[in-house]
DNA sequence: TATATCTGCGCG
DNA sequence: AAAGCGCGCAGATATA
């Protein structure tokens, strides 16, 4: 595992009260220590600063919140190569276990408060891309200079003491470089083909409803389904109407999910499941939010990395890490550019089986699909059964399928299993639980702990023990998936951050739209802009937990599928050293995004 | 009338 | 009611 070099510190804060509002103030630290004499820039000029300092050599700016202070930068044209992001590290240090004495930290507990708790002034009106921007913003006031070098002091101390300071660093630039990489997603966009989800949304709905009602094929398939329960006024959009409909009409479910629906054969069910589609695909990416969230062939949501506590990304705004498959060929490239998509095989296995060490689960996935390994292996009979007992290994099932296969999976991979076992004995007992890298688990809130304490009291009924015993197996399920997906976001964020770095080496193409250049559009306006960072060269437009998707000149596609390969393999030996585990991807070249 | 909670379904 | 983890969002219903 190796370091990044020492390198200078660039502290970034707010300016002192006397100072221009929106003034920033920079001082240089080196790697001794010492410090240089701060300045103070103007906002416009901060950008210049950046710019010329990125120019000169590698530094690391250290500033409150990335996503405060990197899409003004961007906007400006300028990128940075790296950054250390004071509040996302607080969240990860003021918590782990690694860290041996976190009171410091926890003490200053300004740095605790969620940026994204902090939302945006509701605006009643439609929303406009002034509003997007404004959302994913909208950040708490930066704190000054002087606080975020106490609080940088605080967690360099804090590392330097913890048990595990390469594994922490390593988890905190990964960290940081993804905090870089939402705001540059954001930045660049998702290229999004209009037309083409308008031809989905037809396809599926017929045309655009008037403000306010539902698509016509809607309405009469609802007539259709009233007709077929014999209820006039079953009212379908409200599941509790709609619940008493179906029994009414001999349907005898416990809710109006579909896949309880789908067991009963009558006539309704297949209208209703084909409703409940159409009203998904209407409400959830409908016309309303091609409106709200494409603009100019750009598809532009708001990332939020560390937003989960096992420390993937959460999205907030525009559903990006829903996108249905439905709509994946709209995931387009632009003309003269290509999609490089690649996601994981069975990532978390994967994981499991190198931080556990557990070498016959690595073979059993080595070179080739993991779920085909363990049927070779002899432990399941086939790859469905394979997959379901892992998944049940990692979710904790104890019932059905995963219930009877887990036990022969246990057997098959002793080593995967007790590191996952033992990861749900510990929270079942109100522990808590730490990923490869140093992220640990938030303990059980004070009514779990009450309600355990007080079934272990004499005169507690079978009720208070079944539930205390119930809500412990709850935790203890959150636990031992918690080391598993928390290592798997750890591997993933190095793989982004490797191969954002190669790719920020790619030569820059000319302008491919302009007119002459023979990839114009017809009606030769410029290229959907991917934002002035991103125009011209190859860079990262999605990413969702174990995939990613590059958009890139076609010219540099071949190269860059094989960028995404050697990160894989880079993130792999960052963590896990000569760990015989390999990452095997599923690479494609292509304009869409299609998923089969 | 505004806000909180629940249901259902999309994604990994 | 997903048997088994983690999310966000829309719409309906419950609550203040």
């Amino acid at each position: 595992m190796s370091l990044a070099p020492p390198s200078p510190w660039c502290v970034v804060g707010s300016a002192k009260a006397d100072e221009p509002r929106g003034a920033v103030r920079v001082i240089d630290v080196a790697a001794d220590g010492s410090r240089s004499e701060p300045v103070t820039f103007a906002p416009a000029e901060f950008a210049q600063f950046v710019a010329a300092r990125e120019r000169e050599a590698s530094r690391r700016w250290v500033w409150h919140d990335t996503a405060a202070r990197y899409p003004a930068l961007l906007d400006a044209g300028v990128r940075v190569e790296r950054c250390y992001d004071l509040r996302l590290c607080h969240q990860i240090l003021a918590t782990s276990a690694y860290i041996s004495q976190a009171e410091a930290l926890r003490e200053a507990s300004e740095w605790v408060v969620a940026a994204d708790s902090a939302e945006a002034p509701q605006q009643s009106d439609s929303p406009t891309l002034f509003d997007i921007e404004a959302r994913s913003r909208h950040r708490t006031a930066p704190p000054t200079l002087e606080a975020a070098l106490d609080e940088f002091d605080r967690q360099r101390l804090a590392i330097a003491a913890s048990h595990h300071p390469a594994r922490l660093s390593l988890l905190l630039s990964a960290e940081s470089a993804g905090a870089l990489i939402a705001a540059e997603l954001t930045h660049a966009g998702v290229p999004w083909d209009e037309a083409e989800h308008h031809r989905i949304l037809r396809e599926s709905l017929g045309p655009k409803p008037p403000l306010g009602t539902k698509p016509a094929r809607m309405q009469s398939l609802g007539a259709e389904i009233r007709e077929a329960l014999g209820d006039p006024h079953a009212n379908i959009d409200s599941p509790p109407k709609l619940l008493r409909s179906l029994r009414a009409a001999g349907i005898e479910v416990s809710s109006t999910s579909k896949w309880e629906l789908a067991e009963h054969a009558h006539p309704a069910v297949d209208l209703l499941l084909e409703y409940k589609k159409m009203a998904r695909l209407f409400t959830a990416n409908g016309w309303a939010w091609l409106d709200e969230w494409v603009r100019d062939g750009r598809y532009r949501p708001t990332y939020v990395p560390g937003g989960v506590v096992t420390g993937r990304w959460a999205s907030s705004g525009g559903g990006a890490l829903q996108i249905p498959r439905q709509l994946r060929p709209a995931l387009c490239a632009d003309p003269g550019w290509l999609l490089v998509s690649a996601d994981v095989s069975q990532l978390e296995p994967r994981v499991l089986a190198a931080m556990s060490g557990d070498r016959a689960m690595a073979a059993a996935g080595h070179g080739k699909d993991l779920y085909a390994g363990i049927v070779e292996s002899g432990a399941v009979p086939s790859r469905q059964d394979a997959k379901i007992a892992v998944l049940g290994a990692m979710y904790g099932s104890t019932t059905g399928d995963a219930g009877r296969l887990v036990p022969r999976l246990r057997r098959a991979f002793p080593k995967a299993m007790r590191l996952v076992d033992q990861a749900a004995a510990v929270g079942e007992q109100g522990g808590q639980v730490t990923t490869w890298l140093g992220r640990s688990s938030p303990l059980p809130a004070e009514d779990w702990l009450a309600l355990q304490s007080a079934a272990s009291l004499p005169e507690a009924s079978r009720r208070d023990e079944e539930l205390a015993r119930r809500t412990a197996r709850e935790f203890g399920r959150f636990t031992r998936n918690f080391v598993v997906q928390g290592t798997a976001a750890e591997w993933a964020l190095a793989w982004l951050a490797e191969l954002r770095i190669r790719l920020s080496a790619f030569e820059a193409v000319p302008e491919s739209n302009e007119p002459g250049s023979g990839f114009g559009r017809a009606d030769s306006v410029r290229a959907p802009a991917s934002g002035p960072v991103f125009s011209s060269r190859p860079h990262l437009a999605f990413f969702l937990h174990d995939e990613v998707i590059v958009h890139t000149p076609a010219a540099h596609a071949e190269a860059v599928a094989r960028a995404i390969e050697e990160s894989a393999a880079r993130a792999g030996a960052l963590l896990f050293g000569e760990a015989p585990v390999d990452f095997r991807l599923d690479v494609r070249i292509s304009e869409r995004a299609l998923k089969e």
